[in-house]
DNA sequence: TTTCTTTTGACTATTTTTAACCTATCGTTA
DNA sequence: TAACGATAGGTTAAAAATAGTCAAAAGAAA
């Protein structure tokens, strides 16, 4: 049995899925009403299940004709990136060791990962893939000093 | 004589293996209540029988409407080769970690790289990707023991 | 007996649901 | 244009509904 947060988030997600430019606007309380709920239920909703983490981002305004719009994006920011190839990611990851920001477990971890026939692709890709990867390692020893 | 741990894993095995997707959701409360024993017998049950050793990954969710799921991996070649969803590849991330194969720091590196929008590629790809990454980190584990 | 596994239950953590109160925007009227 | 009321959405805290953890007690095996 699917929660009640479940099951908007279903709704909503087929809703953004069927449209065109896979957008959706409407108003809180009128979904609200369709689900029998209170309208902070479905502010609930967009903020645990339509987040940027999940591929979308939200917008809102109040008042009269207000509404909720919630819109699905497409995120490759970092696709212009080069990339790495895998002498150059071993080398970073080499030095990440070697400053401290990584323990050995974690570096042998990365350095099996970021191997040619691990990530397979053509060259290209793996390359940008690569980079993506390493920005992810970087936002995350970010946060954890933050 | 076979114990209680021992009849709630048959009875969890007969309704995998009928399921089939092999998998098999269900309230930890009310399997409880079904056997007449406490919640955290069937905590016990699928931590000590339904292992990423034994074949399964365990996921769950608290709260309202919240289950445990139970799923039996199948880690031949093939099904490596046929990839894992996000869900899939951090809820063994999470096992591999609670089994103590994978310390904390580890386990934040891997689902954070395994994550859908550093991969990027299409979902096939992707997926794909994730059965090689997972392979390589079966494989580092297994150097380590051996 | 000693040690390992199972069983229990009290306490904790997480997720969802609800409700009361807060704030922004629009349209109207003085 | 300033002020006000109506109409939205936002925030937050508490209640409810689950699952997890941990360690002690009980039982089984060695």
């Amino acid at each position: 049995m699917k929660s009640l947060a479940d099951r908007i988030e279903e709704y909503l997600r087929y809703l953004i899925e069927r449209s065109e430019s896979k957008t959706l606007q409407m108003q809180r309380t009128e979904l609200a009403e369709t689900f029998g709920c209170v309208p902070s239920q479905i502010t609930y909703v967009l903020s645990t299940r339509f987040t940027i983490e999940e591929g979308f981002i939200t917008e809102s305004r109040r008042g009269g004709k207000g509404y909720i719009r919630i819109r699905q994006i497409d995120s490759s920011p970092d696709r212009i990136n080069r990339g790495y190839n895998q002498r150059e990611a071993l080398a970073i990851i080499e030095n990440l060791w070697r400053e401290g920001f990584l323990d050995e477990g974690e570096a042998e971890l990365l350095k099996c990962l970021l191997n040619r026939h691990v990530l397979g692709l053509t060259d290209h890709e793996r390359h940008l893939l690569r980079g993506r990867m390493l920005r992810a390692v970087y936002d995350l020893l970010g946060d954890n000093k933050g």
